[in-house]
DNA sequence: CAAACATTTGAGCAAACGTTCAAGTGTATA
DNA sequence: TATACACTTGAACGTTTGCTCAAATGTTTG
């Protein structure tokens, strides 16, 4: 244990602060932090994941990523919305269908972790 | 293009029914969407996230990890159940200081790649 | 041009979320 | 044994989320 001080900040006692300052010396930017969380928010639906895990096999269209995703048409184009927003998700116009694909590979690593870390749990 | 027909479940016309069913041949199951979901969505908050890369790097106890993670001890706290529930992180109690570390390294890779992803998206 | 269709959009709403605050538990120490 | 301390917990709160429904956009086709 080493000595006890009061925090500057938020008046909480904390305890090691040699301890806590090497942490935040290599510690990512505010922003950076915040961009990946948003990432990995916008995964962290049941809804969006069906969709990127179907994208992630073969390029789609809204109405067949609703079957899918087991959501109405309108549903699965506000989830889009957000995954163009986080550019997880890109899209080509075919006449008065849109077929969507995933932007990027690094989403799919993602993803798959995720299934693997899922699926130790359920032992 | 396919034939148009009408989707049994939602009313939907589906335009690709023989690609749909491919995709949904080999998809995981339900449940396992579900909890990989359920990780994504616990470590897609800035707070936690703070809170786990701060535990990829060191054991920490509560009242560190809310000066690391910037808010109340209480709140803090509140996350950590949360994190535990979802077997994200450990605990070892040395008396009355509670000492969090990562429960996985699954998570490692997870978070990294996030952050990876992000930091290309500041160009 | 009118009707059909794929998709998007905005409002509205119930449920879930993240924080604060106050109170509680349990351990150490004077 | 009383006080201090580290942490947890529950209620309350304002905010965000994910859906539905109805209306709008834009494209194709009769």
């Amino acid at each position: 244990m080493k000595n006890k001080t009061e925090a500057p900040v938020c008046g909480v006692t904390y305890i090691d602060e040699e301890r806590v300052k090497k942490i935040e010396e290599d510690f990512p930017a505010g922003d950076l932090i915040s961009d990946a969380s948003e990432i990995l928010k916008v995964l962290g639906d049941p809804t969006r994941l069906r969709i990127v895990l179907a994208l992630a096999r073969e390029e789609l269209c809204v109405c067949d990523l609703s079957v899918i995703a087991q959501v109405s048409v309108s549903a699965v184009s506000h989830q889009l919305r957000l995954l163009r927003g986080q550019r997880l998700v890109k899209f080509q116009k075919k006449g008065k269908m849109v077929y969507y694909s995933l932007a990027d590979k690094h989403i799919n690593s993602i993803v798959d972790m995720a299934l693997e870390h899922a699926d130790e749990l359920q032992k």
